[in-house]
DNA sequence: TCTAACATACCAACCAGTCGGTATGTCGTA
DNA sequence: TACGACATACCGACTGGTTGGTATGTTAGA
C-alpha cells in the first residue's frame, strides 16, 4: 500500500504554494488586463491585485513585464485561436470549403458581446506592439502564420477534393481571409456593432463561394 | 487701391508669434509621436520638444492631452483619408467600379515603406482608444463613416451606370472593403511586408470584379 | 496699456523593477 | 526515521524615473 498525504482524497488540495496554479492565475489576470487596456498601459500592480498575489510572486515566475506579455501570446492567445478558428476545420475531408464557410458563419453566430467592445486580443497586441518590440512581433507573427496555414491547408484539401478551383492560390486567399477577419473585428469594435461583424463574416462566406469549382 | 500690410509681398512673414503656425507644428509633431508610439504612450514632453515649443504653448492651444488627440483625428488623419482613398474616386461617372479597383491598385503601388512598419494611423488609434474613450471612438467612427460612404457612393453610381449588379448591397460591400483594407494594413504591419499588403489590395480589386454586371 | 501667446519651474501620481526577508517544501545522510 | 542544509515560492516596502497637468512669469503686438 502506498503512502499518502493527508489530502489525496480531498477534491481540492489546499496547499498554500502551488507554482503551476499561481502562474496560471497571473497569466489569466495579465491576459484580461492587457486585453482591456493594451500591453503598455497594463499595470503590473493591477495584475497582481486581480490575481490575488504579489509582486514577489510575479517576478518569481517572470523575469520582466515583456516576458509576461510573451507568455500571454504563447500560452493564452494561441489557445484561443486553435479553439475558435482552427478546431472547426479539422476533419471534413469531403468538403473542406463548406467547412471553412461554416467556420465563418459559426463565428458570426457565437461572437460574444465583449468582442464588439474589445476586439480580437491577437490583433490588438499586433497593432500596438509590432513596431515597438521585435520579440513581440515575431511571436505574434508565429500565431498569425499558424492561422494562415490552417486556412491554406483547408483550401488545399478542398482543391484535392475537387470543390475549389485549381487556379486558386491557397496561401494568398488564406492571408486575405485572416486580414479580412481581423479588419472586421477592428471595424466592429470601433462601431460597437456585433451586426457589422456578422455581416462581414457572411461576406467572407459568400466570397469563398466564388472559389468553388464548377460541378 | 486697397491698403496692404507691410508683408503682403514677402514670402515668409517672420513674426515670432504665429498662433496658427504654432498650432500646426504641434499637431504635426503630435501626429508623428502618436503614429509611432500610440496615443497613451505618446509623451507630451516629446511632442513639444519635436515641435520646438514648450508646455505653455501646448496648453495654450489645447486644454488637455485628449483634446490634442481629437484634433489629430479631425484635422490630420481625416485629411489623409480624403487624399489617399476618396480623392481618386471623384469623377469617373462612366465607370466608377473600375475607378474603385484602380484606387486599390494605386494604393498597392504607392504604399510607403513606413506603412509596412507602422500601419494605418486611423486603424492604430481605433484599436487602441475605442474601448477606452468614448469621444475618441465617436470621432474615429465619423472618419470611418465618411470612408464607407465614399465607397458606397461609388458603388451606387456604378449601379446607376450599369456596371455593378443591382442585387449588390452597396453599404454592406463598402463596409467589407474598409474592413479588409484595414485588416490588410494590420497583417502587413505585423509581417513587415509591403508585398502582403499589395497582394491583398489585388485580391480586393479582383473581388470587386465579381460584382460587375454581365454585359 | 492690455491681452494673447508663449516660457519656465514645479508637483503629485503612477510606473516597472528591486531587495531584504520569510515560509514552505525537498533531499542527503546518518 | 530524524534532522540539518538547502532551494523554491512568495511577501511587501521602497526607489528612481517619467508622466500629465498647473501656477506663475514674461514678452510681442494691437
Amino acid at each position: 500500500m502506498k503512502r499518502h498525504t493527508e489530502n489525496d482524497d480531498a477534491a481540492v488540495p489546499r496547499r498554500t504554494r502551488e507554482p503551476g496554479q499561481t502562474r496560471q492565475k497571473i497569466l489569466g489576470s495579465a491576459f484580461h488586463e492587457i486585453y482591456r487596456r493594451g500591453f503598455q498601459a497594463a499595470s503590473l500592480d493591477g495584475i497582481v491585485a486581480d490575481a490575488g498575489v504579489t509582486k514577489g510572486a510575479l517576478y518569481h515566475h517572470f523575469p520582466d513585464k515583456a516576458s509576461l506579455g510573451y507568455a500571454v501570446v504563447d500560452d493564452v492567445i494561441r489557445g484561443h485561436l486553435l479553439a475558435r478558428w482552427l478546431g472547426p476545420l479539422e476533419g471534413h475531408d469531403a468538403d473542406p470549403l463548406t467547412a471553412l464557410q461554416n467556420a465563418f458563419r459559426a463565428r458570426a453566430k457565437e461572437v460574444q458581446p465583449h468582442e464588439a467592445e474589445l476586439g480580437c486580443p491577437l490583433n490588438n497586441l499586433a497593432q500596438e506592439m509590432s513596431p515597438l518590440d521585435e520579440e513581440f512581433r515575431a511571436r505574434i507573427e508565429a500565431v498569425f502564420d499558424q492561422w494562415r496555414a490552417g486556412f491554406a491547408d483547408a483550401l488545399e484539401r478542398a482543391k484535392t477534393a475537387g470543390t475549389v478551383r485549381e487556379d486558386v492560390d491557397s496561401q494568398q486567399v488564406a492571408t486575405f481571409l485572416v486580414a479580412a477577419a481581423e479588419g472586421s473585428f477592428g471595424l466592429a469594435k470601433n462601431a460597437r456593432s456585433l451586426e457589422m461583424f456578422r455581416s462581414n463574416m457572411e461576406m467572407l462566406a459568400r466570397y469563398l463561394e466564388t472559389l468553388r469549382a464548377r460541378a
